[in-house]
DNA sequence: CCGATACGTCAACCAGACTGCCGTAACTGC
DNA sequence: GCAGTTACGGCAGTCTGGTTGACGTATCGG
């Protein structure tokens, strides 16, 4: 049943969205997200660390230097909650704190050794799951996969992954994006 | 940037998976079901509800006359988490329990009237969204994007989404599955 | 110099998860 | 027909991770 859905549409770019269709994207996100979240939780849990210690810790490792604000703003929690995850990871020596040098005001955070270890052994839990899936999937499907999750999400995030993207590949051609 | 990589990897099946690719995945999981499930909320807060019950309420509504034990299973949550939830949308009249016929143990689950309205005003919120991604990405992508999150997801949830649409079908031949 | 900003912190609260334990009713297999 | 298992409900207590509001300090910028 789902393979005759799927020929059907798979070849045009017309879509016909009944009610199900979208009731099943609801599901696919619900379940895609708690199998993938999942996937690095018998580590956390071994180190007493939460979920959120998780996610902080990523967008960290992937912004090295990123001040405390934009961290809140990513993950969109106050500063309060921020405050106690990240007070752990400073004093469990995997995150460090330096003032910013153009604005002093900053504290910009990024991964100690430890922290991007740690991280690294999370980040292989999840990488499995997603290489499996990519894999299968093959490489047109990823790359709808990335269009649409893409559409999903708001204006902000298309910007920040963007932005995110571009600092990235401009660290690697040797220009200073953000200075740790 | 992303155009490049996108227009090199969209027409052939050969994945080059970078580490950077594994890594930007989980930024789209986080960032897409993080707005996805955000899209609700506005409604919830105004019937002081959460993201919990806005779980149940989806996943009964797709599945009317399911015993506890099974969304226990989808939800991946305890007894005690949803006996609070579930209290909370039975007494508002929300969802219904029935005794099961076949097996009277059982306490079968179905939204009310008023529990499919207001199921309908959260789906609303994020059909927009997933409507408009799909729009946007187009069917080729949205089929990618379906076996994408079928990948990532486990199995067993694999099994049940394909079991819950035959379920669906067989309903709409007339066929009684889940005996009210 | 003064207002806005970046950050930290205290206190209190709340949602939503968890565990362990107990009890009742009903099904099931021998 | 009884014994063991299962489905469900409920109590008590705990934990994670989110919230608000208020306040303080250092720094930036016009």
């Amino acid at each position: 049943m789902a393979d005759t859905k799927a020929a059907a549409s798979a070849g045009s770019n017309l879509l016909f969205l009944r009610e199900e269709d979208i009731r099943a994207a609801q599901d696919l996100l619900f379940f895609a997200y708690r199998d993938f979240t999942n996937a690095a939780d018998v580590i956390l849990d071994e180190l007493g660390l939460g979920r959120a210690h998780h996610r902080a810790l990523h967008f960290i490792g992937r912004n090295p230097g990123i001040p405390v604000t934009e961290l809140l703003a990513i993950l969109r929690i106050t500063k309060q909650s921020l405050a106690r995850v990240l007070g752990a990871l400073v004093e469990q020596g995997y995150v460090a704190q330096t003032p910013g040098q153009i604005d002093r005001r900053q504290r910009l955070l990024a991964l100690t050794q430890a922290g991007q270890a740690l991280e690294r052994r999370l980040f292989e839990r999840q990488r499995e799951r997603l290489v499996a899936a990519y894999r299968d999937a093959g490489a047109p499907s990823v790359e709808g996969f990335r269009r649409v999750m893409r559409g999903i999400m708001d204006e902000a995030a298309r910007a920040y992954m963007d932005g995110a993207e571009q600092s990235r590949s401009d660290q690697q051609r040797g220009r200073a994006v953000r200075p740790a």
